[in-house]
DNA sequence: CACTAAGTTTACGTTGACGTAAACGTTAGA
DNA sequence: TCTAACGTTTACGTCAACGTAAACTTAGTG
């Protein structure tokens, strides 16, 4: 079974699949899933899957990636955006110009997100409104 | 055909399957599916589907929760949020909670945009020393 | 040493959100 | 009149993201 750190965040951390699991409240079976599809490339002992610290910070930018309703695909897109070892130039423009793709659907989501709060607010004024009114029942 | 508005929005203003398609850049598929699991109730003229303002508005509501990662579901209860003809206290408290439970995941969603734009700027700004750096190729 | 807990692979099943095709009706214009 | 553009229903197909079972292998424990 992997070891936890004696001090801190050791960068030799490693994990066990249910450690992660348990600790984002996911399945293994998702975990699994995301390495199928090339989000994860864990090490081996054996034949028993070894996530080091780097593996669970990719998981943590999936699953952020997850409550912001992308999928698996444009969760692997951005997160390769971190890892700029490209070398090319083209790449390197291209990768800006996706950048700024990202940054305008983020954009669009905080307006969304603002307008669905005022929303939220107006329907719960609504609601004690409907309390304070309805005092019988 | 639906008629277009006179002036302005006209609040018995009428659209076809197709406008509705083709105002919000979606199929008319999608839009009868969104019927089929009971987010859009539109009145017939016959067999066609007429579409009033409040059917219009329903599906922009729709349409922005899929934008932030939500399901049909999610959208149909929040959307439900809006028109709280319960009349009942338990019904109205439970509401108010439900509220409350939305507000909580967009302030997640808010913290996670938040730290997604941060990498995504270090992102770029790795991509733009990169490129000062690779003057050559 | 038998048993349990955690790990593995393989593979078929499921759910949501539509896509896609078939077969048909209605209406306006050349 | 016929055909093009829009509408309809019915129904099977698809794709992502896992769920769920089966069958099996270690590793540690009473």
């Amino acid at each position: 079974m992997a070891k936890a750190a004696a001090k801190g965040s050791d960068t030799s951390t490693e994990y066990s699949i249910s450690q992660l699991a348990k600790e984002f409240n996911i399945t293994t079976r998702s975990i699994r899933h995301y390495e199928d599809v090339g989000l994860l490339s864990p090490t081996r002992s054996g034949q028993t899957r070894i996530y080091a610290q780097a593996d669970r910070t990719r998981l943590r930018l999936i699953l952020r990636g997850k409550r912001l309703g992308l999928s698996l695909e444009d969760s692997r897109e951005i997160i390769d955006m971190y890892e700029p070892g490209k070398t090319n130039v083209d790449q390197l423009k291209k990768l800006i110009d996706a950048i700024q793709l990202q940054r305008n659907k983020l954009n669009q989501q905080l307006d969304d997100i603002s307008k669905l709060l005022k929303d939220l607010n107006q329907a719960e004024a609504d609601c004690i409104d409907a309390l304070k009114t309805n005092g019988n029942q």
